[in-house]
DNA sequence: AGACTGACATAAA
DNA sequence: GTTTATGCCAGTC
């Protein structure tokens, strides 16, 4: 076909269109239920998942942060004490600092 | 211009 | 099973 493939747009409006996108894929996660960087990621459309901790350290302050956790079901560092315990509040339980993702991963 | 950092992921040891 | 190293993308120095 001879339609052009806009793979790439220098325009800043996709830019913000992207981290409206995180922030509505991690509202989107209900309580009770967690999702990984890459999970919401990959539904955001992200290239990577570090763009999803920067959207977070930026703007996630509405947002439900604290069911969005590692891979491994390990939160971040500096966070692991209030995440575990938010999310506790919510009914996850996690074993030490680490979660367990196969029971709680959020799957749309 | 290049180099470092970071709320990550994956592979290898 | 865990820990270590490398790669990724974007922002900052």
């Amino acid at each position: 076909m001879d339609a052009v493939a806009p793979a790439r747009r220098h325009n800043a409006d996709v830019d913000e269109e992207l981290h409206e996108r995180v922030r509505d894929v991690i509202a989107s996660i209900p309580a009770g239920r967690v999702a990984s960087y890459g999970d919401i990621a990959a539904i955001a459309g992200a290239s990577t998942p570090r763009l999803v901790g920067r959207v977070l350290g930026e703007d996630g302050h509405d947002l439900p942060w604290h069911r969005v956790l590692r891979a491994d079901g390990t939160p971040a560092p500096h966070l692991v004490h209030k995440q575990l315990e938010l999310l506790r509040g919510e009914g996850v339980l996690a074993d030490g600092s680490r979660v367990d993702m196969r029971v709680y991963r959020w799957r749309p």
